[in-house]
DNA sequence: GTGCTATGGTAAATCGATTTATTACCTACA
DNA sequence: TGTAGGTAATAAATCGATTTACCATAGCAC
């Protein structure tokens, strides 16, 4: 880290006062700006100034307001403190509370992050990371978007699931996460089992997939094509769900459980569910993923497979400042794991009867 | 606007391709960069350059990938492109809505945006828009968030509620919001209505209990008191809703209505009306406010005042770049008023019977 | 008196563009 | 022949810092 850490506009001035240039506070120094910089900058430059010299001119840039101004700084220094992140969409859930674990961190460090969301638009996916660059930010985060190729610059991808080179991977053990939603249905006596499977784009979609067969193979769990359902539309509202599960139940195949791509769709199919006369979780236990704000909320409340969203976006902020401020920037992790946690609430229970045909 | 609509991105040469600089370029030309800068600006300087030489400049730069350093134009033009959001909290809601309608605008108009958030912290609200104005931000848009002073640059508070000069304000007409909510209910027969007050530090708390207090009184509509509570806590998540709700209960005061400050704090009042053995909407109809996405999937769907906040984010993107791009600065719209809509959902009825005293 | 080392600074180059003032040449016209 | 005007550029200043290389002066040892 080369900046201070802790709340770094304790020294900020009040809002409103105009402040000057670095050659007006020498001028009334009298002296030259470089001393002024060196100076101010703490720089090993000016171990040959005095202290009493030193006080003057931090009192009188406090007093002047003096605030260098970082265009000029980041174009000879060639940093910005400036970081990129790249998502699908600001929605609700998934991409906000990322986004406010990211935030946290790279304020606190001094950084200021662009936020450009691409809405799954092949186009914009592959040009916005050079656009970034040219707004000459220093390094890149990708949240649930496969970066196209390798950047230039550190770059860090939440649920990336692609090896790019300079690309560090945040992922959830999605074999875990597999184990403890398919374990639980298990329990709890649920062998037709109704899986709604991810968007393609989203780049989860298949490695959790891959996991889920792989773990219930393992438990001896069956997973029937029949009560399988891809989403697809690219909404972030529960409407996507709520759609599949309508097309779900039109094949007539009984099932108890429900295990859906994410919160949201499960918040759908709940309502879905329940226009069709079966009631969650007596007739149907339902199952999310992610534990979004108003998973815990829902009536009832949503069973899920948590994923640490929040502190998924620290650590990533964490790992790329210090890629950004490492002197070996060839040397970088290439997966970071992350562990999901399993949260019962009301919308799952022991299987009664099965959901019999009509 | 000074810059093209459109597609800002379409003309950009593929990622990973390394880039040159102008000097560079100008001498693969053995033009001065003087000449290709007019060019590639297509500045009025250019006019008296041959259309041969300026099609050999552009296409040279296309193939070699010219991409100027925005650092050095900023330095030179005193311009960014660049804004400042300010918000309270990325939060899933409200802040996530307002959010992605201001960066589909500025995106599209080829301006990028820095956000901080303050968490209702008073030294933080004080200094972010000093620290965004020293990374050269060409404007700031504060959402619910009160700005404390003039700010030096254009600025748009959406829900700001306060005269700043230099500031717009984009404001919900109130008015309408209540005359919306509490007709419904009168005409569902309801009397005893029970009102959550949102928190002081929000913005919209006081004009829009103004103006509940002046709807109801022309209604003839009673507002209680002893069935009056306010949010205090500074939390996104429901709990805040379930928390008040709770005390409210405790109170033992018969409603059968209850007008929520937001959908976030409805639906933790629906969870605490529900765990006390109330019905909604069957003992207690609720009324929310802003109308998030997952408003329209709760059970019962959330009948709620529906703010535009897209639609918000958009017109405050949309008034700060028309006043950053103005010639006169010192003209500028005061305030902008957007309608509510009233959207009915599952969570109101008609009044059954008063919720009997125990 | 000479040489050497601190001390206390400063001059000037630099980052990579933009932009103004100027040059050099050519043609046309009075 | 002189000059006005257009054409096709360029040199050099500028934006506001950072940073390197250098310059005085003083003090001290020899």
């Amino acid at each position: 880290m080369v900046r201070s850490k802790g709340n770094p506009v304790a020294a900020s001035p009040p809002t409103g006062t105009p402040s000057i240039g670095l050659k007006e506070l020498a001028a009334h120094l009298g002296l030259s700006s470089a001393t002024v910089s060196l100076v101010i900058n703490r720089s090993p430059g000016a171990k040959s100034i005095p202290h009493a010299t030193q006080e003057r001119v931090r009192a009188a840039a406090r007093e002047l307001n003096y605030r260098p101004n970082l265009m000029a700084r980041s174009l000879r220094q060639k940093r910005s403190f400036t970081i990129g992140v790249v998502l699908p969409e600001i929605s609700e859930g998934y991409a906000a509370l990322v986004l406010s674990g990211i935030e946290d961190y790279l304020l606190q460090e001094g950084y200021f992050y662009f936020v450009v969301s691409h809405r799954h638009r092949a186009d914009l996916i592959e040009e916005y990371p050079s656009l970034l660059q040219q707004r000459a930010v220093e390094g890149i985060i990708a949240v649930d978007t496969v970066l196209t190729g390798p950047t230039g610059i550190p770059a860090v991808a939440i649920s990336g699931h692609r090896q790019v080179p300079g690309v560090t991977n945040i992922v959830l053990d999605h074999n875990l996460a597999a184990h403890l939603a398919l374990e639980h249905l298990q329990k709890s006596g649920h062998t037709r089992i109704a899986m709604i499977k991810g968007q393609d784009f989203s780049s989860d979609t298949e490695i959790r997939w891959r996991a889920l067969h792989s773990v219930a193979e393992q438990l001896g769990i069956v997973i029937d094509d029949k009560l399988t359902i891809q989403l697809d539309s690219d909404s972030s509202s529960p409407e996507v769900g709520y759609v599949v599960t309508r097309k779900l139940l039109e094949r007539n195949e009984p099932f108890t459980a429900l295990f859906a791509f994410n919160d949201i769709s499960a918040i759908g199919a709940i309502q879905a569910l329940r226009e069709s006369g079966k009631r969650v979780p007596e007739d149907v236990s339902v199952i999310g993923f992610d534990d979004i704000q108003s998973a815990a909320y829902q009536n009832p409340g949503l069973t899920t497979v948590r994923q640490p969203l929040r502190q998924m976006g620290v650590i990533a902020a964490e790992t790329l400042l210090a890629r950004v401020n490492s002197p070996r920037q060839e040397e970088y992790p290439n997966e970071i794991v992350v562990k999901p946690e399993f949260i019962v609430r009301g919308s799952t229970a022991n299987v009664r009867h099965l959901v019999s045909l009509p």
